[in-house]
Parts: C-alpha cells; sequence; structure tokens
DNA sequence: ATAAAGGTTGCCGCAGCGTGAAGCTCAAGC
DNA sequence: GCTTGAGCTTCACGCTGCGGCAACCTTTAT
C-alpha cells in the first residue's frame, strides 16, 4: 500500500490529481480509512493509473475515460469511442489545415501593401430577404447610385426599409448601359410596390437565403468596389472555395460627396467549398 | 450610424459580443453618448470588425488581435504573428497526429484480446537516483527474487529505502544465469555500502536520469514481464520511437506466494521519438 | 401619455482540468 | 511527549470567450 504522496511520486503525477480523480469518482483508492480519510493506493493500481493517463493522452475526456472504465463495457464499444474520437481529432486537422491555408494566404497579402487597407473576407449565412426592388439598365454608376437617392428619398423610414442593394444583372465587366436591380431591404413585413418619380416601380421581391456568403467591405467608389470583388476572388481561390451565384453589394453608407468617396458598400458573393466532406 | 443592435445584425455577431469587445478594449464603437451610453458604430467600421473576425478565424486570441489592431503594429511584427500561430498550429497538427497514431495502435490491440488485461505505455522523465545495489550473476529468475527479499530484511526502513530494482546486464534473451544487477533505491542522503548476508555487499551509485522513458506496469512473474517488453516493443513501433539504452525493472510489490504471482513490476525503458523536430 | 422595443450595467455560469492556500488532524521518529 | 512532515477537507481561482438574466433607463411609435 501507498499513501497518496508515493503513489504520486511513483506514478508521476502531483497529489492533487489524485485527489481530483477520486473526487470526482475516476480513480479511487484501493482502501480509505474511514476514521482519517487517509487513501492507500494498491501497487496493482498502477497499472490502472497508467491506462487512465494513457487514455488522456489520445485526448479523451476524462468523463469519456470513466465511461471506457465502467469494465461494463464492451469491445465493440471500445471501438465506437476509439473510432469517434479519431474522426473528430482527424475533422479537427482539416480546420487546422484551413486555418493554415488562411494565414499562409494572409502572409502573401501582407507584402502587396495591403496591409494599409486591409480587407478582409468573411463568410456569413444570409436568410432569404423581401425587398422593394427596380430593374433598369443604368449608363453609369453614378446613374445607380442617383436612384439610390431616390429611393432613400421616397422610403425614409428607418424602421421598415433597411439599406440599399444593388445586383448587376449584366456581365460583369461592362461598365456602361449595366442591367441593374436596385432597391432596399424590408425590415418589416405587409409592404407592395410603390411608384418612383422618373417612371420607376418598385416592386416587392424577395432575395434568397443564401447558406454561404463571402462578404467584405469596402470603402469609395466604383473603383473600390472592384477590388473587392478581386479580393474575394483571391481569397476564395487561396482557400478552396469556388464562386457560386450572383453577387450582391449592400450599401452600408450612401454617399454625400459627389465622387462617391464615402461610400461603403459590403459586397456579398455566394460560394461553396471546393472539396465538401 | 447604427446602433448595436443594428451592426450585430448586419455585421451577423451577437449585441453581447459588441458590448463585450467594447468592455475589454478591442473593438469600440465610433461614439457613446456619455449621457446614456448608448452606443454608436459608423459603417466604416464594419470592415473593421469584419477584420477582427477574420484574425480570429485564424486562431489568433483576442489579445493577439488587439496587438495587431494596435496600428503602431509594423508589417514584419504582423508576419512575425503569423508565422508565429502558423508554427503553433503546425506543432498542434504534429501532436493530433500522434494521437492519431496511438489510437490505431489501439484500435489495433483491442483485438487481440488484451482488453482484459490492458497494458498501457506511460511515457516519464525519470531523475537520477542514488542506489544501493549489488551485480551478480544468477542462476534463475526466483535467485533474483529472493536476493530481493535479503536486501528487504537488511533495509526495512521505509523512509529511507525505497523500492527494488534489477537491471539484467546479460543478453536479453538468456534464461540462465542471467548478470544482474540488484538493489534498491534510497530515498535519502548519506549512506555507504553494507555487506548482505551470502557474500553480496550492497554499494552505494546511481541510476542516470533519463529524459524519456516508456514505462509499463505489469502484475505477474517472469513470463508476464516478458510480454511486457514485447508490449513496449510493439507500442514504439507503433508512436514511431527508438529504444534507447537499458531498461529497468522496479518491483513496486514484491511477492508473497512462492510462485511470484502477485509480483508487480514496472518496467522502464528509455526511448527516443524517430522524427525528432 | 404610455407601452413596447431596444439600450445600459453588472454579475453569474460554463466547459475541462486541474492548481493553490488555509486550517486542521494524523502518524511516525526521536 | 513533541516536532515535523504528510494527509485531510473545503473554498477559490484560472483560462477564453462569450451567453443569459435581472434591474433599470431611452427612444420611438402610437
Amino acid at each position: 500500500m501507498f499513501t497518496v504522496g508515493e503513489f504520486a511520486r511513483l506514478g508521476q503525477v502531483s497529489k492533487r490529481l489524485l485527489r481530483y480523480y477520486d473526487e470526482i469518482n475516476l480513480f479511487r483508492p484501493d482502501q480509505t480509512d474511514p476514521a482519517t480519510g487517509y487513501r492507500y493506493y494498491s501497487a496493482a493500481q498502477m497499472a490502472q493509473l497508467n491506462r487512465i493517463l494513457a487514455l488522456k493522452e489520445l485526448g479523451l475526456s476524462l468523463d469519456q475515460i470513466r465511461r471506457l472504465l465502467a469494465d461494463n463495457i464492451s469491445v465493440d464499444e471500445m471501438q465506437g469511442m476509439l473510432l469517434l474520437k479519431k474522426a473528430e481529432i482527424e475533422r479537427q486537422m482539416q480546420a487546422e489545415m484551413q486555418r493554415i491555408r488562411k494565414i499562409e494566404s494572409r502572409l502573401l497579402a501582407v507584402h502587396s501593401a495591403e496591409s494599409a487597407s486591409p480587407l478582409n473576407v468573411v463568410i456569413k449565412r444570409i436568410p432569404a430577404q423581401p425587398v422593394l426592388s427596380t430593374r433598369t439598365i443604368v449608363e453609369s454608376f453614378d446613374a445607380g447610385l442617383e436612384i439610390f437617392r431616390q429611393i432613400r428619398t421616397a422610403l425614409p423610414d428607418r424602421s421598415r426599409y433597411g439599406l440599399c442593394y444593388c445586383i448587376c444583372h449584366s456581365d460583369d465587366l461592362a461598365e456602361q448601359d449595366m442591367d441593374l436591380e436596385l432597391g432596399c431591404l424590408l425590415e418589416m413585413p405587409g409592404h407592395s410596390g410603390l411608384a418612383l418619380r422618373g417612371g420607376l416601380h418598385l416592386r416587392l421581391g424577395e432575395l434568397p437565403a443564401v447558406a454561404s456568403m463571402a462578404t467584405i467591405v469596402v470603402q469609395g467608389a466604383l473603383e473600390t468596389i472592384h477590388t473587392g470583388y478581386a479580393e474575394i476572388g483571391r481569397w476564395a481561390e487561396n482557400n478552396h472555395y469556388r464562386l457560386a451565384g450572383v453577387p450582391r453589394e449592400v450599401s452600408l453608407q450612401l454617399p454625400t460627396a459627389a465622387d462617391g468617396r464615402d461610400l461603403i458598400t459590403e459586397i456579398q458573393f455566394p460560394v461553396e467549398p471546393l472539396h465538401r466532406d
């Protein structure tokens, strides 16, 4: 028989840990003096302790170990738990690989002067969203902004009408005569169409939900928005995603300056992981 | 300007998180009403928040992110932190690979009926250890046990003299006329040699420290001890270790039965990782 | 005017795995 | 018989990153 101290020395654990394991009912001393509470461990228990330590090394939680030790456990159950744990570690390694990729991608980006104005892609899940919108062909970017202003003027109520958004339905590179869907998000239901001055008509519609949307926030007008798209493209490539759908631009802040310098836009691009498991 | 609730919705984080980040000085609202404490976030801050979220995805702690955002940070420092983090993740992945290997090794072992009497290898760091020992050639295993008993009889003081140990200096497979070093660990210093009955003499010595010792506890006499060695060998192979030194046997419990059935021995085998990094 | 949202601070909890300290009792060697 | 080291119990805390709730205050819409 060994006392806690001796047993702890031999087993290379702390006394505290032995008491703790006793307390949580994981590993109890062979005998406990009922009068003094002294714990006495048998030599044979060293094998048991080592078993616990070995299982802990596998990454099992003390709770799982307790169940494994319950000795009414079958070989199959044991195997099941191990396989489960293995799968879990493998998942975790996948996630870590992702992180490594992201870090590497960022290490590349650090050099390309981006540290001044860092663009950061974040994945979001976007729910379906009722909107009020119109679709029209505009000749320039500024004409689009002008329509945003009209919408805002017609719908000043912030509690009912949310942010303005824009979807470009024409091929992306055309900078003239773009086919745009312009509108604003609806915060509250129960609204129908509305005519704007200038012959445009806002119709009730719904933006579909997107499970995984790569988003980025850019500050500035046309030029910067393009770099935002480029950044999302780079990001997707580096992180093994695929662009999968029609991007949206949500305007967080409409410009006050004429040149749109203080426009703040969130670009949203649906993506999918390349190797889904 | 957005209130916490709006900003939280747009950024897909909880209000609680925004308040928390404010509290820990990581991300503060653009303005705070001094009278009411209301937080107001600007649209431009969404980019900042996204940056924080992106860095969090990399696995950086909020503390590290705060330092990265301190904006007196240079590109080099940024790169340094990222490389550091990457190295850390890689270390972690190494560890997880090890765990996977251990689990796989155990999955193999589960089937070979070991679940009844599981042998569990644990790595320990063993410090240098003063001993009192004798070296002699014995004709059988039992003769060795008999010497243990003599030693114990000569040194009954548990507080000064610790466990008995044995090191086999002859080639391992010889079961007859083994060249054994037999002795007991010294718990307290200040002791010199001692003669035993039977012409043996205990000399003061020291077992060297071993940085990484694979240990296993076996219960039983010669036969079981051999399976213990076999198990350590298997374990080393499965876990990419190499046997590296002279093994010791430390007797946790000397037998009372004649056949040594209740002998409990800890086998200690120095090992080294095969691919050290 | 009033009620419903939505804001604020502050404190507790949790999850996992223990470590540390205070205050008391016990065993053992002289 | 006394000291001393070792055991005992119990309470606390630490780490991270928030979540949740209570109690109270503002703003906004009706």
